[in-house]
DNA sequence: CCGAAATGGGACCGATTTGGTACGGTTTGA
DNA sequence: TCAAACCGTACCAAATCGGTCCCATTTCGG
């Protein structure tokens, strides 16, 4: 239902806390009863953030998880690209045009990504570090968000790409 | 993963077809063929779009379905909501904050309320009959679009509200 | 050198959602 | 009266989601 699922949410939670402290080094078990969410799904959450490369992991006794890079650097649309793959609204855009099944309304499907190109520039302009502040009226992050949306409308024929996190 | 599902892809497919000959009344087996989609499929799509109010229907012999308004005023949000209820990212802005079984982190809830309006208002300003023509650099829907989007992140404090259909 | 404290990588499981089918009832036009 | 349509709803298999558990590996510290 144009929703993320529930872990990206505890993920952008997490990652809020470690904003707070950039230097500090967290372990799973403690960010867990920092944010009142059980341990094992922190934990779950964590490895995948190191996957993505949001975070960085440092093994053994005294060990614990610090952010890759500067919290205004990690935008939401990476968080979310982390958690659960590619962002496509549709299977259109994700098998780039291959997985229409019933080959049904391709000529929607141009339109569709353009959509979904919106949303993802949209998303790329949020950072993390913008998440834990009260959003003023004019904050620059989220103003840029309107223009970008309106480029990626304006731009050339739709190339019905999904926005793929390179995982390896 | 921030994404549609199948069935409000057909939906926009299905009110393409409608809307390139507004007057005409349509069975749900003449779209499916049309559209080479399974007919019950195409059947429980249509009486979901209904429900909505997006469509009228005429019971009987020679009945069918048409257009409840002109297809440049049914949105793109409209039809999610229809088939989808609610546009609502996280659990916090659909139970309206009393979701949050871990309390977890209601400071960024009011964040997510901000982006989930955002894309909720661009959604807003698509319409069926933007979707079946290829989109030029300066359609005017799309370039409000952006505009709306910056309006509401410039608005005042948020208010975590899911955008709710109104099926009655 | 050993043990505790951490992460790494899976497997696993119940509950929900999704995608699709089926069927019996009701309305309407010829 | 009969067939063409919609209406409602129940049903089902498959995928996804939310969450837990277990064990291997690494590292620090005494």
């Amino acid at each position: 239902m144009i929703r993320i699922n529930r872990e990206t949410d505890y993920a952008t939670a997490i990652l809020g806390v470690m904003a707070a402290e950039p230097d500090e080094r967290f372990s799973a078990s403690g960010l867990a009863a920092r944010r009142g969410l059980p341990g094992p799904v922190v934990s779950k959450i964590l490895k995948q953030l190191v996957r993505g490369g949001l975070l960085r992991s440092h093994r053994g006794a005294k060990g614990g998880y610090s952010l890759a890079r500067d919290a205004g650097a990690i935008s939401i649309a990476e968080v979310i690209m982390a958690m659960e793959g590619p962002i496509a609204l549709t299977d259109c855009i994700e098998g780039g045009g291959e997985a229409c099944q019933f080959h049904a309304h391709c000529v929607l499907s141009t339109n569709w990504s353009r959509i979904n190109d919106a949303i993802y520039r949209a998303l790329q302009d949020v950072s993390i570090k913008d998440m834990i502040e009260p959003l003023t009226d004019d904050h620059p992050g989220l103003r840029n968000l309107g223009r970008h949306v309106r480029d990626s409308l304006g731009g050339s024929a739709g190339q019905a790409k999904a926005f793929r996190f390179d995982h390896g």
